[in-house]
DNA sequence: CTGTTAGCGCGTTCAA
DNA sequence: TTGAACGCGCTAACAG
């Protein structure tokens, strides 16, 4: 690769004059800077960026981190998240890092990418109760924005995008009731995600709201993944025959509780009804369609990149802590075609 | 950040000894390095990543561009990829770089990520006719692999992890004829696009196998998005309602073109089969669930991540060219309750 | 308008 | 066993 150097020797001026006349500064001789751009053009001259890098302090890189060994967590929702973030990046003159953590370290990769000054900021996404990597970044003082607050009882001193999931299982929850249900069982993230006290507050208060009664029996966890949500219903509607629909955390877990349901000789949406969240694209091809909430990971990728580049270059913030509303969108795997009756 | 500067001034020794201590050298008085230790792990040290590449000239970094503004491209297919390499990059050590390209100019994101020196290697995919990009890495000399050989009538003079698509359309179209269907129409990708030509000859190899005649104009292209299968299917229905079978070149515009035959007041898999290609997620969701041919993309991601540091580190390679077979996953959208009868 | 000097943080000579 | 000097490629401050 051709450095400033050789072009500097070929044309006979100095390092300098070369960076300077390719750099676009006004103190050059406008025939100076055309013989210059004319060989840096014919060498093909490409700055490395790596000394720029090293140079300016900065690179114009943004990083994130995605989930790899630990399996329980790595599902849809990290490509999508990257997608949207990626084309969120570009579209602001940015690279992005991925560095998926491969070792039981999690902060390693963080320490590496950050410490390592190998970006300007860091996305974090899925955060979890007392998140290390939260800790750490306050901690040495490195720009980085969060995708999902901090649970209900901490917290969320930093800028952060999220969706406001209590707002989103509590209409699901809502339609639900409005269809007639009585026994409804959810299908809860794991308690040490940071979302998951949101969702079972929008269930619980939908109840109250309804004047049902919550069955603590009725709430059970799942790891986020398909089989997360077989197993989940297995439970729930082995102990509790009576449930007429479930709600699932997110559209995974929602098709693995349609598979359960199925595999048990039931009808999804007319025996049990299922509802997901996350717009994970599968819920629309769903068979039958799955009711759920929607997710705009695009919007979200792009509120997070703006939000981290602003803090970046040190700009005015505006919000900093953006709560998007949810959407509910239904599709017909509610049983709305079934009304219910009470039973005691 | 705490630099070897400081951490040098801290214990008394200079920076070279310090930078030996801890580099794990031998030539370190043990107390000397213990000392260094203690200090460097107080200080939360972490190596200047930027500092590093540059001197040691290496990024310990792969890149992968996915294309942005062209919107027609721009569909599941990368997100899966992007998964697939992202956790065979970091299970080998590396980073990886996503550059979404933002701009009308495809090859200014390959000439600032390769030519600046940000990564070590990069990963092409989708490959077209006369691919530019593969011209321009084989002209600098740096290290590359392809996801995607080159179109039939080209040469594929570079390492590449493929997959067998004229086998893979091959199997679904034997798979249609065998079930009965004698009018297939296929829905190709654009013709620019390197696989394209591949998943022609397995159609017609099928058809001619069979002693069908192969029609042309049964023959369209779509954009490889759901809205290409759409319209595609649409052209194809009208102008040819014998037609009782489509093999859509994608899975996403297998949905399409599902969207379409429902639109038209048909029934798929009953009227009209559908098959798919890709292993996006999709297929097995649709309604009724696609039959499809399956891309093992964490395979390929992980082929080609391996082939690339064989690459980058100069190791013998074995095998550069990998062809992977294909899976044909048969579910109930073809129509295999409805024999069919010739028709003229 | 142009060149000299200096340094970003690190690793690798070579000499002591 | 340790340290001084040098350079990776680039840019900024200062002289001329």
């Amino acid at each position: 690769m051709a450095k400033l150097k050789d072009i500097a020797q070929k044309t006979g001026f100095s390092i300098t004059t070369v960076s300077r006349a390719l750099a676009g500064y006004d103190d050059v001789n406008p025939d100076t800077r055309r013989q210059i751009e004319a060989v840096a053009m014919g060498l093909g001259y490409q700055p490395n960026g790596v000394a720029r890098q090293l140079r300016s302090q900065k690179t114009d890189t943004l990083g994130i981190v995605i989930p790899s060994d630990d399996t329980r967590f790595s599902d849809d929702f990290f490509s999508e998240l990257l997608m949207g973030v990626g084309y969120a990046t570009a579209h602001m003159g940015y690279d992005l890092l991925v560095s998926a953590q491969t070792s039981d370290d999690e902060m390693s990769a963080y320490r590496r990418i950050v410490g390592g000054n190998r970006v300007d900021g860091v996305i974090i996404a899925r955060t979890r109760r007392h998140d290390p990597r939260i800790a750490y970044l306050q901690e040495c003082g490195h720009a980085f924005v969060v995708a999902g607050r901090s649970a209900p009882d901490e917290p969320s001193n930093f800028p952060y995008v999220d969706v406001d999931s209590q707002d989103g299982i509590g209409q699901v929850t809502n339609h639900l009731i409005g269809l007639g249900h009585r026994h409804i069982g959810i299908i809860l993230p794991p308690s040490e995600i940071a979302y998951t006290g949101y969702r079972l507050a929008g269930y619980q208060q939908a109840l109250i709201h309804a004047h049902l009664p919550y069955q603590p029996h009725y709430v059970v966890h799942g790891d986020l993944r398909r089989e997360g949500g077989r197993d989940a219903t297995y439970n729930l509607l082995t102990h509790h025959p009576q449930l007429t629909a479930i709600v699932a955390c997110n559209d995974a877990m929602a098709l693995g509780a349609m598979n359960t349901i199925q595999a048990m000789g039931l009808r999804v949406g007319a025996d049990v009804a299922v509802t997901g969240f996350d717009n994970i694209a599968l819920a629309e091809h769903a068979h039958p369609p799955l009711t759920t909430v929607r997710q705009p990971f695009v919007e979200i990728g792009q509120h997070l990149v703006e939000l981290l580049i602003r803090l970046i270059q040190q700009k005015p913030l505006g919000e900093s802590q953006i709560l998007l509303s949810p959407m509910l969108i239904i599709r017909q795997s509610c049983g709305a075609d079934l009304p219910r009756t009470e039973s005691p």
